[in-house]
DNA sequence: CTGTATCCTGCCGGATACTG
DNA sequence: CAGTATCCGGCAGGATACAG
């Protein structure tokens, strides 16, 4: 048991192996996050329809805050999923666009959400279901 | 000014018409941030390769928190997405497997998190991109 | 309109210890 | 092995104000 496979550290010199999400320390999780985060799924599926200005991405993603909308979108920017042009003037007027990258993720991601959507009923069905099984077993004090 | 449009509220009545996740008071989107979510989507992905046991799971997600996992597939349990089988005995033992809908959920997540992957290089590159365009024009007072 | 800055709170989730 | 219980720090993220 000298060696569990665990800690492989050859992650620089050239190594063009498949980057590995199951590992805590892959550089593809940040990216997963972003893209499957709460509001970043929301924000890709929203720019999937075309280009967008921010207040029209705020009002689609019902919920999202100012704030955390810049944030969203600067992340995806620095990712490379989604591209910002600001033409200068009054009133300020900037476009956020899906690059390529970030169509193809997109449509992975409306994929998902339209199947949760329309399983949704199943998914509410499980979960009372689950609830009434517990609380019967879990007589609370 | 009297009417906007964004306050529609006739969602009940035998309303079948399908949930609308961009709206923040739908019910899918708790499930989608179960699905979605940092730990989630990796544990959703880990089962999809079989029938596994608590700490296999844990190994596999590495990084993953005995807690966490816990509540996560508490939570996915609940939505049916995760089936549970424990056989009482000793030492205890616990099989966690996808459902039908699981299965199909974690397929798209798989979809999701191979492109990903794959696209890692052309995110980094635009990552250096974005880092050193806006250091060059955001110099720190 | 398109954001940034600031404050503040809740809860996510890590560490640890313990039970069956 | 398979969890639950407890503590607690950090930060996600909401509200608000303000700047360009």
């Amino acid at each position: 048991m000298h060696s569990d496979g665990t800690t492989e550290e050859h992650t620089e010199a050239g190594s063009e192996r498949a980057f590995n999400v199951f590992d805590r320390a892959c550089p593809s999780r940040p990216t997963l996050e972003h893209v499957t985060g709460k509001w970043g799924s929301l924000t890709l599926s929203a720019l999937s329809s075309g280009t967008l200005r921010f207040n029209e991405v705020r009002r689609r993603v019902d919920g999202i805050s100012e704030k955390i909308l810049s944030q969203t979108l600067r992340a995806l920017e620095r990712d490379g999923l989604v591209h910002r042009s600001a033409q200068p003037g009054n009133p300020p007027w900037v476009d956020y666009t899906l690059t390529e990258l970030g169509e193809a993720i997109a449509a992975r991601l409306l994929d998902l959400i339209d199947l949760v959507q329309r399983q949704m009923p199943e998914v509410l069905t499980a979960r009372n279901r689950y609830d009434t099984t517990q609380d019967a077993q879990s007589h609370r004090p």
